[in-house]
Formats: structure tokens, sequence, C-alpha cells
DNA sequence: AAAGTCAATGTAAACGTTTACAATGGCGAA
DNA sequence: TTCGCCATTGTAAACGTTTACATTGACTTT
């Protein structure tokens, strides 16, 4: 790989450098003639701008990171899509940065706008990855930064989500409305505001239809296939069991699917199964998934759209975008009225 | 976000330009109160230096991009995470970029290296992203590069991968000893090689136990879940039925069940399915599925390994990369005998 | 013919680093 | 005292661009 750079160019050309870059950057500036010629020699060279020489020159770099806790966790690919197609609509590429989870990967990831590598950042998580100074202004200390599906509760970062309260509220008055009293809950990563949020729908939920709760079958977890299997385990161990569990993820129906399977139960016979989020997979699960369904694509679209403004000068009306969501009744769950 | 550069640091610790980039890449050459302090004033003033005016400098940037057709294929998965890591582990940090098999924005990452903002491009796809001249060494041409489970047929281009020809040959023999004899097969993208290869492996197995090959029984389709359901739909609405599927990829088998299921059949007893890749769900599909396992943790560190070298000035000793592979027999295929 | 306009091009500074080379000064050896 | 050494620091060039400003010369207007 050759390193031709645009003085080359201009002296192959008989140029100057301003007239090559001119040449590439706005045809119209330059003649015909000068044109052609140029562009021979761009092409004769296989020529390619060093885009480093031009960010640090214009200070853009046309770059978006998405920070991710998990790319393997299916119920992200909707919302990543489509910021990809989005933005690159617009002119930008996207750069995705998988951090299991890791905060230190977090902060290495989002470092790369501090660094000038890329002009805004999407997290789908609840930490902050930089720190900030509170006692001076927050807004001048934040990079462009949107989040997505979760929120840092900092008020000058918009957020773009669904109402995890009220969809959790949906999906368990479903169960309640289906003759369900005994109900299990996995929760995920507690720490995290989504699932604080969706506990609290289930638990209003349960209350507002005069059911107590019981506080051994709320289970606590993360928001993964294997906890939804181990902890369905140890579910199905007790004496008594609920008629129905709800897993607070997909990927947690998933394992407490299986875990059930094993246990030679069968759904919705032996017990009804609710997820949440409406992963790909779920529909193809057998028997099907009933879930919470996200607006993944307007989710992702509603992010990238909303962080470009950012970086490019506007500053958004709202910092609060919620999605509606969707109850989707497959056949995992049944009516025991 | 404020910009404060070396400049400003020089000046607020009273010191040159050059002193605060020592002390900041080498520490040892500064003496202890110079280098007290400049990291005061880097402290005070949060500063982060530009890695693009560093980049620049250096002309090494420490990213690598992973150029893959679909993230949300959860095969690559396992590759991805172990590339992640051990990158991390010598100082290189990921990027992954997502190309929905568009061969455009596989041209537009595999550029990031041409236009120096990564240093090299591990390839999950098999076309070469960016055009060379034949009529001159190629090897001079090529940006440091490494094929992931495909091969470009490009000598000069190292890859990692499974023996797709055995490994499809020894799943077809799983079926032929478990007394099938009537298996449909279902490609993927029959312009990869390593679906020509599966099905090579397959038509050579079936030769070998001396069955004839009905071609009829060969459906060419992609390796995506939608495929997998819709072709066997087909598959099932035909006068004779096959004893067993064999599907060249997981997601295909995951599609491949449901519709089986859709139509009132049952696994393995009406039919045996076979997949390829063992990704991380097939082992909760009910029933579990019969497939290929791929090593994909070891195929993801030898990639990032071989690339990272090559980035390095080592050319490494060979140019193919051949990992073994295992067939994990669960319930979804039986014996008929 | 003189003045003014305008399109096309060139010159040079700037972006933020790293680093070769030069400069400084303290200290020990002769 | 003089010299050389060495640790520490500074100066300035270079990386590859973009762009404000200056220059050129052809053409129009008076």
């Amino acid at each position: 790989m050759s390193s031709v750079g645009i003085k080359h160019i201009a002296s192959l050309a008989g140029v100057s450098i301003a007239t090559v870059s001119r040449t590439l950057r706005d045809p119209e500036r330059v003649s015909e003639s000068t044109r052609a010629k140029v562009l021979k020699a761009v092409k004769e060279c296989g020529y390619t701008p060093n885009k480093l020489g031009v960010s640090l020159r214009t200070s853009r770099t046309g770059n978006i990171v998405v920070i991710i806790p998990d790319v393997s966790d299916s119920f992200n690919f909707g919302a990543i899509k489509s910021i990809e197609a989005y933005a690159q609509q617009r002119g930008y590429s996207i750069l995705l940065g998988d951090t299991q989870g890791s905060e230190e990967l977090e902060r290495t990831y989002a470092s790369m706008v501090r660094s000038r590598q890329a002009d805004g950042i999407i997290m789908f998580s609840h930490r902050l990855p930089f720190d900030i100074d509170y006692s001076i202004d927050v807004y001048e200390q934040l990079p462009p930064l949107v989040n997505s599906c979760e929120t840092m509760g900092i008020p000058a970062i918009p957020f773009v989500s669904i109402d995890n309260t009220q969809a959790a509220y949906d999906a368990t008055q479903h169960l309640i409305d289906s003759g369900h009293k005994d109900i299990a809950l996995i929760t995920g990563n507690i720490e995290s505001p989504s699932s604080q949020h969706r506990l609290e729908g289930f638990r209003k939920a349960m209350k507002d239809a005069g059911i107590p709760i019981n506080e051994d079958l709320i289970h606590y977890a993360t928001y993964s296939v294997e906890d939804g299997e181990s902890v369905t385990k140890e579910i199905l161990q007790k004496e008594k069991q609920p008629t129905a569990i709800f897993c607070l993820s997909d990927e947690m129906a998933l394992g407490c699917c299986s875990a059930i399977r094993n246990a030679g139960l069968h759904m919705p016979d032996d017990i009804s199964v609710m997820g949440f989020d409406d992963i790909p997979f779920s529909r193809y699960l057998s028997p099907p998934l009933t879930t919470i369904s996200q607006p993944t694509k307007e989710i992702g679209k509603t992010c990238i759209r909303l962080l470009l403004d950012i970086v490019e000068g506007k500053r958004p009306e709202k910092t609060e975008y919620i999605l509606p969501h969707k109850l989707v009744i497959r056949e995992s769950t049944r009516s025991i009225n």
C-alpha cells in the first residue's frame, strides 16, 4: 500500500495543492481542463485523501460511535440497523463499540470523541462513560451524546426509549387478565433504569389488581440466556410453583423456556412464559413467545437523527423521547380462568 | 466540550510543548519536578491528546476495522468477542463495521485503512473490498488484511477457517449412518466459497456412500432464518418428502424448524434436521439442534493475532489456517435404521 | 486607453502532534 | 581553570490537509 499525498498529485498534474483540494471538494471552482488533469493524476495513483489530515484541518470526522454492552444481545439489532441506514444517508459512518459490559471499554470508546476520532456517541448503557465536574456547567462538558433505551438520569442528555414502566404494566396486566396470580418475575441487572422501571410496572399492575406480591417470586438476575435458565431451574425446584413466569428480556425467556422443557414441563399448559423485547428469534421459538415489542427501528432512527442534529449544531427541542410499545400475544401464555 | 491542546498545557505548566509530549509518552525522560507541573496542568484541563494529530505524525492509529456482512448473524459473536479481547490486550481498538451485505459499505469501511483511520482489516466476507491492479505486484497494493471464515481466493491474503468441505461431509455422513437416504439440502449464498465447499462435502459424502443425488432436493438460498423457513415450506409441500433436511447454517435451521412445526410435524420423529455453525441459540431450541460446531473463539484469536503481526511488520509463516470443527449431536436428528 | 470585475489559480498559515537536533548548564576529571 | 559529559529542555520541521488571502490575466465598461 503505497502512500501518495496531495503534493504528489499536485506536481503530477502541474498545479498547486490548493487546486487539487478544490478539485476534490468543490469541482465547480476549477476550470474544466485543470479538473481533468487533476482527476487523471488521482486515478493514476489511486489517491485517497488522508482523512486524518482532513479531519485535523476541518475538525469533523464523519464518524459516530455506537456503544453497546453486548452486540450479541439480539435486542439491539433493529436499532443498530436503522442507525446505520440513516447515518449513511446523512454521510456519516457508524463505528460499533462492543464493551462486553466493561466500564473501561465504555470509556475507551467514548474517548474517541474527546480525542477527535468521532463526532458523537450513541450509548446503549446507563453509565456516563467519562467524568464530569458538576460544579461547573454540565452542558459545556458534554460531547454530542444520545442515550438509547436507557437513561443516565442527567437532564442535559437526550434519551430515546419506550415507557418501560407502562410496558411491564401491560404485560403483567395481560397475565392477570388471563387468570394468573402466582407470577414469578426475573429482572435484568437491577442497576439499569430499564430494569427498575419494568419491575416498578409489574408491582403497580399487581397492586392495582389487588394481588399481594410475594417477594420470594421476584428474582434478581441479568438480561442473559444463562440467567434465565438457571433462575427458572431454581423456581421449578420450589414446592409451590407459579403459574406464570415474566422474564424482563426475551433472552432470559429463551433460557427460561429451555429450563422448563428440561424439567419435562410444557408451555403454556403447565406454565405460561412472558418475555420482553420481541427479539427476532422469539417468533421462531416453540411455542412462539408472548412478549412486549419495542419499536427498535424507530428508536434507532430517532437516536441518530437527534445526535446528528446536535453534532451539526442544532439543540433538540425535547430531551425525552418516549416511543410506543406493543403487547404481542403468541403461544407461550394461556388463560387459566 | 472545550478544546485544549498541547500548547495550552505547555504554557500553563511553563514548559515547551516538546516537554509536555515527552511527559505523556515517555515520562522517564523528564525531571520529576517538571513532570509534576505538567501532569497537574493536564489534570486541571482534562486534557486528552488529539489522536488525529498523533496518528498523523506517527502514521499509526491503533484501530482495527472488522467488516461483517451482518452483526445480527449470531454465528459471528464468538469470533468477534475473542478478536476484541485479544486486540485490547495488544493495545488496539476494534471498530465493527456492519455492511448489511452491501458491497458499497464493505468498501466504505475498508477505505478507512487507505484513508489512515485504521491500521488493518478483518473481513468476514469473500469479496475484495477495493480494486487492485493485477498487472503489478499484488502484495504491494494490499493493506494489512485477514479473511475470517471465507476466502477471497487471493494467495497473498491469509485466511482462517474450518475445513468446510470436510465438516459438511461429516454432517452428511452422520445422517447417512442414521439411515437417511432422502436428504434435502439448503445452501447459503452459493457465491460464497463456504457454501460451495459445504455443498461439495455433501455431494462427496453421498457419492462415497453410493447414494444417488436427487438434484431436486438441493435448494439454493441464503444463510437466513427467512430463507430457511420459506424453502422448508416448499419442501414440505412436495409429494415425496425427505427424511432429513440439512441446513448449511443454524440460522436457516431455525426457520426450517419453525416451518416444520407450523406444518404440524415433529422433530426428529417425522423429520430430522441438521444445522451448521452451532450458534449460541441452537442448544436452546426445542428440540436442541444437531449441528457442526465451529471453533469461533480460536478463529477470532488466530485472525487478530495474524493481523496485528502483519500490521507490526511480521509476515505470517502460513497463509491458510484451518481449524478443527466438531459434530455436535443433539436431538433434532434420529436414527431410522 | 484606463479602470474595474471576475474567474482561476497560487501562497502560506493553520490544525495538534512527535521528534531530530540544538542549546543550556551543572558537574567531575584533568 | 578548562574541558567534556550528560541530563534536561527548547526549537522547529514534518505529517496531509483546507482555506483566507493574494495574484494573475482576460474581459467588460467607460
